[in-house]
DNA sequence: CATGCCGGGGG
DNA sequence: CCCCCGGCATG
């Protein structure tokens, strides 16, 4: 390849991660969104891209910050789901994608944000001066594309009011988007481009030269990253088959992390998956990360500096440029150190507990809550984030996902639904992983029982899990409704249904 | 004790 | 299967 071209894979591989961040996050959610995030990466040039998805990738970006983006991401999953088909399509087309160019349009599997160099998005106006000086601060293209990108993608929550006055306000922003960053995309690849990055990021963007950047980049990319499979501009393949990484080896942890819930069906599988993988996963992804202690925050960044200045100007409401601190700042915030799979999982969620939290997920007893957690835990344990309402403690360890692989059992016993997986009941805002109720559950728990607890949650529940076997020993609980028998009485006993008569549990009256 | 049901069993 | 029932668990 000449060099120029290789440039612009660079360039392109750059941008990729940018939005990559994001997507990956998608991925975690399942195993479904992996093919999503790809499908839909493809499809997301802004030009191109049909006006539905656009429009939903756009609502997504623009609304959302960060962490909120993470939990959209899976949702957006879905939706592209929806549309694959027609992403295909797109994506098939990669020849148009390519003309595109890097320069002119990000492409990257990930999709979701691609902007063009040149102009920022329509609704990233409000963030445009800040983007700007942000861009002065890296080096040329690749800053470029890297500061809107993650801009675009993670919006990192900015005071608007807050101009950057100075150079310093500037770096912050820089390093505050940067981190935020890091949260998301990079950190996927725990390649060692992306150690580069963070040392860059830790060390102050500006210095590093385009070439620096992309020398890392692409070596992080080409190598070790199996994780960029996706956006890689020359691998067209890609782009067609959904998911990425599958294909390769590398893939395999991946895998196991990314496709979140899927991986369960393959976990059983497999067992490799979770006596393995934490090891494996270890490898590169431990990152020692600043995280904001402050409550309800859950930022994390990879500088202190950063996290010292996120503090002060967000939560202490100095001013940006005091860089005087009285150290008040260290007190809300701690060093962690992140696996990065985790924290991607986090980003998946990224609720309020950090991403890199984790809080070990407690024991699983049959419950359906647990279910669920069963079923994220399995996974990659991002639930575990729906407990900590403090921080448990960061650091995350593996050792629960251990564990996960007894419920998976459970867990499986349900369907190996494309997205299934993860149904999760997390419905809560943060949820990660999709959840379609629609198919996949359901019907588990037919007959089965009444769970006492409302209908509701527990039909969610239980749907979503496979309901703790209900025959053997435990009998269900009564139901509340009135039976035949109470209904009708016994003079009336023709009129009761027959699993009353037979002494069965009700049909007609089912809780 | 009345119910609701499970586990069996016979036809 | 269809019918029944013993018996246990619950409220």
């Amino acid at each position: 390849m000449t060099s120029k071209r290789l440039l612009d894979k660079t360039l392109a591989g750059v941008r990729g991660t940018g939005a990559g961040n994001i997507v990956y996050g998608g991925n975690y959610c399942t195993k479904t969104n992996e093919h999503i995030s790809a499908k839909a990466g493809g499809v997301l040039t802004r030009k191109k891209a049909p006006a539905t998805v656009n429009g939903f990738d756009t609502q997504i970006v623009d609304t959302c910050p960060l962490q909120e983006l993470s939990k959209e991401t899976c949702p957006n999953g879905n939706h592209r789901e929806k549309h694959n088909t027609k992403k295909k399509a797109i994506y098939a087309s990669e020849e148009e994608e390519r003309e595109v160019g890097p320069g002119e349009v990000l492409k990257c599997n990930n999709c979701t944000h691609r902007l063009s160099l040149t102009g920022q998005r329509q609704e990233d106006h409000m963030q445009v001066d800040s983007l700007n000086s942000l861009r002065s601060m890296l080096p040329l293209h690749v800053t470029d594309v890297l500061a809107e990108e993650i801009y675009a993608s993670s919006h990192i929550p900015v005071p608007r009011n807050r101009k950057p006055s100075g150079h310093a306000d500037k770096e912050v922003m820089a390093a505050t988007v940067l981190t935020t960053l890091s949260t998301s995309p990079l950190v996927l690849n725990p390649s060692p481009g992306a150690s580069a990055l963070w040392a860059l990021l830790a060390g102050g963007v500006s210095e590093t030269s385009c070439r620096g950047w992309k020398e890392s980049l692409s070596a992080s990319y080409s190598s070790s990253t199996s994780g960029n499979w996706s956006w890689d501009a020359s691998d067209q393949s890609v782009p067609s088959t959904p998911s990425p990484p599958l294909s390769t080896d590398v893939s395999k942890s991946f895998l196991i992390y990314s496709q979140g819930e899927d991986n369960i069906e393959e976990a059983e599988s497999t067992h490799f998956l979770f006596e393995d993988p934490i090891p494996r996963k270890r490898k590169n992804s431990m990152k020692v990360m600043f995280k904001c202690l402050w409550k309800n925050c859950e930022k994390v960044l990879s500088t202190s500096s950063g996290i010292q200045r996120h503090i002060r100007t967000i939560h202490l409401g100095r001013n940006g440029d005091s860089e005087n601190s009285d150290g008040e700042e260290d007190f809300y915030y701690s060093e962690i150190e992140v696996n990065m799979d985790t924290l991607t999982e986090g980003l998946s969620n990224l609720t309020p507990t950090s991403p890199t939290t984790i809080c070990p997920p407690p024991v699983f007893p049959l419950g359906s809550d647990m279910a669920q957690s069963k079923s994220a835990t399995v996974i990659n344990s991002p639930l575990s984030q729906s407990a900590p309402s403090t921080l448990c403690h960061i650091r995350t360890d593996h050792a629960y996902q251990a564990t996960a692989p007894v419920s998976i059992p459970t867990v499986s016993s349900e369907p190996l639904n494309s997205h299934s997986a993860i149904s999760v009941s997390w419905q809560s805002p943060s949820i990660i992983f999709k959840s379609q109720p629609g198919a996949h559950v359901g019907i588990l728990s037919s007959g089965e029982k009444r769970q006492p607890v409302t209908h509701t949650i527990s039909k969610t529940h239980t749907t979503t899990i496979s309901t703790p076997k209900p025959s053997t020993g435990t009998r269900k609980p009564r139901g509340e409704a009135k039976k035949c028998r109470k209904v009708y009485g016994m003079e009336k006993k023709d009129l009761w249904c027959t699993a009353c008569r037979w002494k069965k549990a009700c049909q007609r009256f089912t809780d």
